[in-house]
RNA sequence: CGGCGUGUGGCUCAGCUUGGUAGAGCGCUUCGUUCGGGACGAAGAGGUCGCAGGUUCAAAUCCUGUCACGCCGACCA
């Protein structure tokens, strides 16, 4: 009984209180520390290796397509940065200033890079002359840095790691099918590694990248029923092309301008994860992106021969995994709610009484499930539940996602959604922008996306009654 | 940027109203006993009270300013 008390203690509940719910995860996790400067935080190890894991896996769906990875300046002179009239004032409001180098003034100041779009448009204007230079496919792994007002770790903070890719390329067909490409390397990921299933599809012309033409975007629910932009990848038709001057001549020698795209994907969505598969016991990461993957527990440990086989154990499943024993001088109990906390897909209990049977104790993390394993086909036992594992919680997100969308039909039941339920709402919309923003005066919720799954729920806008152009995708988002 | 709240050993907090030598629990260290859902005993280490200024014989406590963090709102590709 007074162990239960302390647990509950440990973690704030997600019903009690959302917010500090996550906070505490994030702490108790130890993915995160604040730091001393205002707005930045501190990827500990646990919470960097799984950035690592997102990387590693992304710059291989990445470079697939044919991408290479490239290295920009952190510093961007400020006339380079005023080169796309929408792109500063987008911006603008959150740039940080370097002014001084040592103790002089500097003639020019330089921006500490929000993103790097005119770096590589200026770059991409020296390098491109032919039609034979292209398409450039440039990716780089890199930080930003966004003077936000107010933060929180993962989803926004001042300083935060993502990858930028910018591509150029000859026609604008080709760049809307990368555009488009890019986003899709993005859904698959989130689906087929982190168990996250995502919405895809166009920003509104109020939501999308200053200086795009177009937005393109991954959408995910939380279990909070709040939505999380998670990805997006932009195309820019041929506007940077034309405000940075970049041209080739093409086969038949004319001058054309290059169409380009950027797409990004960033720590934030760690944050996705936490919200997504996280519950009152902690973190749970889903098997194919966890960075240890297995936590073996000896219990009776000095008793004569438990560690040396926890070892052994360890040892003969590290072939396939990435595994770790936990022989710390704390009682059985502890590790197992440490190992719950740390969202540790599995863990394998191995004491005295299992070795005399030949066995081991595997229990799952995402509903506890224990399952008793022969040690002789441990590896492959352990294999096939962490593969059962990983579908399970896919299943059981799109379960949750599918039964917190709600199609809507009239103004009464889109509030009372709101109010009530939250989650994504479907519904029709005239496709003016005084409207968009009317809805989020009134409600709170912005549009989502206007998905590619397009559905005819009515003939006219659900807020002003207007002939509908589109189903759009509302929630309230992070 | 506006409203509210919070800053006291590593963590959670008490003390502040009514100024008078800084406390508790957890954690940590050492030794011993334990070990299948956050074990127990003994002995130890560790803080100058977010920061700066002021009032006072005397400030964690009163006053002013400031910084940071949290929540809500505004803002945010």
């Amino acid at each position: 009984m007074a162990n239960d008390k302390k647990l509950v203690e440990a973690i704030t509940s997600m019903e009690e209180d959302f917010a500090q719910w996550y906070t505490d995860v994030v702490k108790k996790a130890e993915l995160v520390d604040y730091s001393s400067v205002r707005g930045c935080m501190i990827l500990r190890p646990a919470g960097y290796a799984i950035w690592e894991n997102i990387q590693k896996e992304l710059d291989r769906r990445f470079k697939e397509t044919g991408v290479e990875n490239v290295y920009m300046p952190l510093f961007i002179p400020e006339s380079l940065l005023q080169k796309e009239k929408d792109h500063v004032e987008g911006f603008a409001p959150e740039v940080a200033w370097v002014t001084h180098g040592g103790l002089e003034e500097l003639p020019e100041r330089l921006c500490v890079r929000p993103t790097s779009e005119t770096l590589f448009c200026d770059l991409y204007s020296n390098i491109v002359q032919s039609y034979r230079d292209l398409p450039k496919l440039y990716n780089q792994w890199c930080s930003v840095v966004r003077w936000e007002k107010t933060t929180r770790p993962f989803l926004r903070s001042m300083e935060f790691l993502w990858q930028e890719g910018h591509t150029a390329h000859a026609t604008a067909e080709e760049a809307e099918e990368r555009t488009i490409q890019m986003l899709n390397v993005y859904a698959d990921f989130c689906e087929e590694v982190l168990a996250i299933p995502m919405i895809k599809g166009r920003k509104t012309d109020k939501e999308k990248f200053a200086g795009a033409h177009a937005t393109y975007t991954i959408e995910a629910l939380m279990h909070d029923g709040k939505a999380l932009q998670s990805g997006t990848s932009h195309n820019f038709g041929d506007g940077f092309a034309h405000a940075f001057d970049i041209q080739y001549t093409d086969e038949n020698n004319k001058l054309q301008y290059v169409h380009q795209t950027s797409w990004g994907m960033s720590t934030r969505i760690i944050g996705a994860i936490i919200m997504v598969h996280g519950d009152d016991s902690g973190l749970v990461l889903p098997p194919r992106i966890a960075p240890t993957q297995i936590m073996v527990i000896p219990v009776n440990q000095r008793k004569e021969g438990v560690l040396d086989r926890a070892y052994a154990l360890r040892d003969e499943l590290s072939s396939r995994f990435s595994v770790k024993v936990d022989d710390s001088n704390k009682s059985p109990g502890w590790k197992f709610s440490e190992q719950e906390m740390r969202g540790i897909p599995v863990r394998i209990e191995i004491g005295p009484k299992d070795i005399e049977a030949n066995q081991a104790v595997v229990v799952r993390r995402d509903n506890r499930e224990k399952t008793i394993v022969s040690l002789d086909n441990i590896t492959e036992a352990v294999a096939a539940i962490l593969e059962q594992m990983q579908a399970d919680m896919l299943a059981r997100a799109i379960a949750h996602r599918d039964e917190n969308t709600h199609e809507v039909r009239t103004w009464d039941a889109f509030t009372d959604v709101l109010t009530r339920k939250q989650g994504f709402i479907k519904a029709m919309w005239c496709g003016e922008r005084a409207c968009e923003e009317a809805i989020k005066e009134e409600t709170g919720a912005t549009t989502r996306c206007m998905p590619f799954e397009q559905e005819k729920l009515s003939d006219v806008c659900v807020h002003c009654g207007k002939p509908a152009k589109v189903m759009v995708y509302f929630g309230k988002a992070y």
